[in-house]
DNA sequence: GGCAAGCTGACAGCAAGCTGACAATTCGGG
DNA sequence: CCCGAATTGTCAGCTTGCTGTCAGCTTGCC
């Protein structure tokens, strides 16, 4: 069984931590989120992260306690710390309490990508970010797809479309809003066409990966 | 610290070079100092280091320049960037281009001492020489490309793409992406020049090395 | 039944990419 | 400083295969 790319956000400020999430499962992550210090603790000591992200301003549990418990623990998953606090000292003190890199707020979510993913390069290897949904595996270095573990061959048109519908997996998405992903809005396009590429991709994928719903949209089955 | 490890510190402020060299080497590290852009990249080429600390600001060749050569050329050492500039789009280039970490002007030398310990300590030993892909291998100290052990003769252009494919060998290379570091996107050629590079190396390589995924962009065959 | 949403196979247009030739540029040697 | 050779960018024409459109069909819903 593959094994997707799992990171751990800690963060407590809602507005910051629902654009973390989006920006890294966009990168093909798959997140786990925590709010406050004890959670993000227990959680990190007792799964299996292959980065966190973590915040350093929490409430029940200060990051940095939370991080020198997991080293003097024997964690060594690559952690990156955010913090608004900006002092040299701070972040000294963050290096040495075992961070693996540092972010000062503010920042962009284009440079936290970057850096979360030079960071499991450096750290696992060169694991793939693998996101899963079903039968149905997107590898989003290789840009490649696979079913049940055999690759399928897809255009690029194709894999974006994929990778559309998997990062909002959660939910059918509407023919509007592909239609204005897959080509700028401005472009007009009969609404056919996505209808089209659609039916191509179940032709390669066969049945029971791409579902629809009437009137909501499309949506990736067994998510 | 009583390990031999080699730094070589890049920065044309001559009091900031001085304060470099007084830290690092009280830090146990021994120092090689170069002032000029040019120099620099002829001494990171050509010899091994444990790390380099590189300022941005430079005359002669830019430092991120420096960089992007060294890593087209293959080569891996850790760098750790500084920069006065501190706009997040300078942090993002400066990561893509293959620093290992960032450092913005003004810093403490402490700072700098504990990220370059942790970043030689993340690297562990030397950066390999001989890289492969395939039947091809490419040796990055003396810009050297063989085809089953067998030497082929490329020209630098053509050497600096199939080290950046080599790099990169675990996914696509978007045409985008190439021309980008093959030329600065400041010079505009034509999308065609590329595939123009392609066609050479290819008629010299043979078919079965250099793959094309219409829409995805170019990688290395047997990866 | 009727309507709207969605499906499908066929096909033509088109864009991405390839190639060979040639011109411009660079580079090393005298 | 100049010349010849190697390198590299540009161009035109070509191949390939992706993708939008169309016509006609099925499916679900009132």
């Amino acid at each position: 069984m593959t094994t997707d790319m799992r990171v751990l956000a800690v963060e407590d400020d809602p507005r910051i931590a629902k654009d973390l999430h989006a920006a890294l499962s966009a990168a093909g992550f798959r997140v786990e989120h925590s709010r406050d210090g004890e959670e993000a603790w227990f959680l990190g000591d007792t799964e299996e992260f292959d980065l966190v992200v973590l915040d350093l301003g929490l409430p029940a549990l200060d990051g940095l306690a939370v991080l020198k418990r997991w080293r003097a623990n024997g964690r060594t998953m690559p952690v990156l710390v955010l913090t608004a606090r900006g002092t040299w000292q701070e972040r000294v003190e963050g290096i040495e309490a075992g961070a693996d890199d540092y972010l000062p707020k503010p920042f962009r979510m284009e440079e936290l990508v970057a850096r979360a993913r030079a960071l499991v390069r450096r750290a696992g290897g060169h694991a793939a970010a693998l996101q899963e949904a079903g039968d149905l595996s997107l590898d989003t270095n290789r840009m490649g797809v696979a079913l049940r573990g055999v690759p399928v061959q897809v255009t690029a048109l194709e894999y974006r479309l994929l990778a559309y519908l998997m990062q909002h997996r959660d939910r059918p998405v509407p023919p509007t809003e592909l239609l204005e992903h897959l080509y700028g809005d401005d472009d007009a396009r009969e609404a056919n066409a996505l209808e089209a590429v659609i039916a191509r991709l179940r032709r390669k994928l066969g049945p029971g990966v791409i579902g629809t719903r009437r009137g909501f949209g499309y949506y990736l089955e067994g998510a």
